[in-house]
DNA sequence: AGCCCCGGTGAAGTC
DNA sequence: CACCGGGGCT
């Protein structure tokens, strides 16, 4: 039984087998950390440990049940089912269903996605009449969140010299108060946004010691998974939570740490050693995933950060192939030629297409790609985007279930009052929300209750209301007692959506009704899946093992106990997926090329990765500029992009992209040059030969225009100047960088002609046609004209770089 | 009440 | 270019 600790190197096997105490586990990318997890809580359990007793957080709730039926194969399904295992927010979440009336909000509180949260800001900005162009909902919403993720509370937000400074600089003195009103409104409708979900946590171990000693004595072993992304307010749980037994083990790589945008903060993996003197910490340095060729790359490239451990990445794996470098000239080239690669490598190394992932730094990258990819009809699969349970049918009827799961839910009851449309209209919702207001309840408790709020409304309207709040009424009673699928399937048609959407003939029409269809499929299958025990757990068995909690009956019908899976719990489960989880094992297995953003890749691995889009204010971000620990997370990003790859990696790069409607340049990215040379592939472009010998040889001369010239990276940034030598912008071995010159290849030299346009020179460009140059700014090759083209508008171009003619 | 058109504005990443 | 919100018209 206890074989499987032979599967493991022998630091990851100390790694599994030290777990009495704190341990720290720097798990370098593809180093086995999975594995290590996997057998560590397997150990903990074949030394005679409840599963109970056991708390794992992960990154993503796949992880979670990919790794319990890893566990389940040592040590029996029925054990590995009771390990305390998700999410950060989805554990938390089941905790606070149980304990949330101590904290005032109700068990079956609704939880707020960003969309609810950004409709509340923009209502209570109304309400205090400001001005939504300068305190835009999400910029206001993120101030919010990062609050709360450092545990500060509206009261001291608003009472915080600091913080108020702050947002008297940045015009927004009210921000305080938006806090305030907004955290009054998420709790008088009986719901949390995701950052209450923890801070709530907190609050829960920090006002009540009784719960706190319950759960510490509960949780006698914690590891957390991708602690390198952990907040202050998740930092401060896991450790009030360890602070009795102290078998505390994290797992992490500092390498990987890409999440400080959502307060995640590398240091409490960097100073994890200061919280626990006798802690015993574990390297994995031996990666298992890549080649060597891509192990030495990505080395080399997190080598230039300044904040890191230090690792000694490597690898038995053969060498492989060089890393290839794609450049385009367009956005939509760029898309082409990565669609071809693919195609070809899916012939001639008989690769499956479910091999190849395509990685990008935004979103928005994805239109080329899926053009090119559809033209060559490879099949393909998108994560992230618009998600299924955004969508406005989707959200529509999900709305309809949390207003019958929970009344108080605002945000759910204005997107349904009136649709489909019973007569309820804008005026009478007005009055509504007024009267909430002024009392300070629930637009529902309004409703409710209209008879007693003289807000004059008229018998007819009156009656209309009556009949909506007693429809939902009637699915409240319902939900307890029928399946999650029951339930949803008679709401969906009761309220009249069906039949809505059934009307629709448009093909928008159809294809909302499929979604519903689709959405229902979904709650069939929740429902026929077996209940995770967490949830069963919860309803008592928590306290058995516990001699010292009270126990609390929160559900005295014991209808509510048997095996049905209601449409509560489904609610609780789909508002907490991520995109990774979301996906369907269908999708998994079908053999669809991946694509996503590199965010969305961590922890996932293809034989077969392309990471596009290599350009300055791209990748790196613009908005990274302004600082080097900005900067020091792209680059951790650009070796999570990397290390994704087993086989092979490939990287591209186009000259021109379309945004906001126009044509702009791009530079390649820095991130290109800090490639160990070694492992790239050059590409054999015939204009190469454009360039002496020596022009490629590491010359210490300075390269001569055009190529030195202009430094977009840097223009409108200060960050030079901020810190001027703290960034290596490339290693010192390559003077002339590589991206240079491949930039340079290509790039018609003739344009140094350009250096003789005036102003009122007529100039024709192949794209935008004919124009007039209204003004030059700056010396060749960093001049930059204005050009008014009679069918194209005004345009701002480098001559550097635009191609034109001269006509007059 | 609903539809359509216009204009303004905006894209980093996510539980 | 694409989306959203507001305003105006039917």
């Amino acid at each position: 039984m206890s074989d499987y600790l032979n599967e493991l190197n022998p630091v990851q096997r100390l790694a599994a087998e030290t777990t009495e105490g704190p341990v720290m586990i720097i798990a370098g990318a593809g180093s086995g950390k999975t594995r290590v997890l996997t057998y560590r809580i397997a150990h903990i359990m074949e030394k005679g440990n409840d599963a109970f007793n056991i708390l794992s957080l992960t990154f993503t709730n796949k992880a979670a049940r990919e790794m319990k039926e890893r566990i389940a194969k040592i040590v029996g399904s029925k054990e590995a089912k009771n390990i305390w295992m998700g999410t950060f927010h989805s554990i938390f979440a089941k905790i606070l269903r149980f304990e949330a009336e101590k904290l005032g909000y109700p068990s079956n509180f609704t939880i707020y996605d960003t969309d609810d949260s950004k409709s509340v800001i923009k209502d209570i900005l109304k309400q205090l009449n400001l001005d939504d162009k300068v305190y835009k909902p999400s910029l206001v919403l993120n101030r919010i969140s990062s609050a709360k993720n450092s545990l500060i509370s509206a009261h001291q937000y608003a009472n915080n010299p600091i913080t108020q400074a702050e947002d008297r600089a940045s015009n927004k003195p009210l921000l305080g108060q938006v806090y305030l009103a907004y955290q009054k409104r998420n709790f008088k409708s009986g719901a949390m946004d995701f950052d209450d979900l923890l801070y709530n946590t907190n609050v829960l171990l920090r006002d009540f010691p009784d719960v706190l000693v319950k759960y510490q004595s509960k949780f006698k072993y914690i590891l957390v998974d991708e602690y390198q992304d952990t907040n202050f307010s998740q930092y401060v749980i896991v450790k009030q939570l360890a602070a009795r037994f102290q078998n505390i083990c994290v797992v992490g790589d500092d390498a990987q740490s890409i999440y400080s945008f959502r307060g995640a903060n590398i240091q409490n993996i960097l100073n994890f050693e200061k919280d626990y003197p006798d802690l015993k910490t574990f390297k994995l340095e031996q990666n298992y995933r890549s080649t060597q060729t891509i192990v030495k790359a990505a080395s080399a490239v997190i080598a230039i950060n300044k904040d890191q451990f230090k690792k000694n990445i490597f690898t038995d794996n053969e060498e492989g192939e060089k890393i290839k470098i794609i450049k385009s000239n367009t956005d939509n080239e760029e898309g082409q030629k990565v669609a071809a690669s693919i195609y070809e490598t899916h012939f001639t190394q008989q690769a499956h297409y479910k091999d190849f992932a395509i990685l990008y730094r935004t979103n928005a990258q994805s239109r080329s790609f899926e053009e090119a990819m559809r033209k060559l009809n490879i099949p393909y699969r998108i994560y992230g985007g618009v998600s299924f349970y955004q969508r406005k049918e989707i959200k529509d009827v999900l709305s309809y279930f949390r207003l019958s799961i929970n009344h108080n839910d605002d945000e759910s009851l204005k997107r349904i009052i009136n649709y489909p449309t019973r007569g309820i209209g804008q005026t009478t919702i007005d009055k509504i929300m007024l009267a909430a207001m002024e009392h300070d309840i629930s637009m529902w408790q309004v409703l409710d209750n209209l008879k007693d709020f003289n807000i004059g409304i008229n018998s007819g309207t009156a009656l209309k209301i009556s009949e909506f709040t007693t429809m939902i009424k009637t699915f409240s009673m319902m939900i307890p007692y029928k399946d999650a699928f029951e339930c949803a399937n008679h709401i969906a048609v009761t309220s009249g959506i069906v039949k809505d959407l059934y009307h629709d003939k448009t093909p928008e029409g159809v294809s909302r009704y499929e979604n519903i269809q689709e959405l229902l499929n979904g709650i069939k299958d929740f429902v026929e899946q077996e209940r995770t025990p967490q949830e069963e757990e919860l309803k008592g068995a928590i306290f058995n093992n516990n001699t010292e909690a009270n126990p609390v009956e929160l559900f005295d019908s014991p209808e509510q106990t048997v095996e049905l899976k209601t449409l509560d719990e489904f609610m609780q489960e789909i508002t907490l997926l991520t995109d990774v989880d979301k996906e369907s094992e269908d999708e998994k297995n079908s053999d669809k090329v991946s694509m996503m953003t590199i965010h969305a890749s961590k922890g996932l691995e293809f034989p077969y990765v392309h990471i596009v889009g290599l350009e300055e204010n791209l990748f790196p971000s613009q908005m990274a500029l302004n600082s080097r620990s900005e900067l020091e997370e792209e680059r951790r990003l650009f070796y999570v992009a990397i290390t994704r790859a087993e086989k092979k990696a490939t990287i591209s790069f186009a000259t021109t992209r379309y945004r906001f409607g126009n044509i702009i340049y791009c530079e390649p990215s820095r991130f290109i040059d800090e490639l160990d040379e070694d492992c790239v592939d050059f590409p054999r472009e015939p204009e190469r030969a454009k360039f002496s010998d020596d022009a490629f040889v590491r010359s210490t001369r300075p390269f001569q225009k055009p190529m030195e010239s202009i430094d977009f990276r840097t223009k409108g940034s200060d960050f030079n100047k901020a810190e001027p030598k703290q960034i290596n912008f490339s290693p010192p071995k390559k003077l002339i960088p590589l991206a240079k010159r491949m930039a340079a290849t290509n790039t018609p030299s003739d344009n140094s002609a350009n250096a003789n346009l005036r102003i009122g020179s007529v100039v024709e460009h192949e794209k935008f046609g004919i124009g007039e140059i209204t003004a030059i700014e700056g010396v060749y090759p960093e001049a930059k004209a204005s050009i008014q083209f009679r069918n194209s508008g005004e345009k701002n171009l480098l001559l550097k770089y635009a191609k034109l003619k001269v006509v007059m």
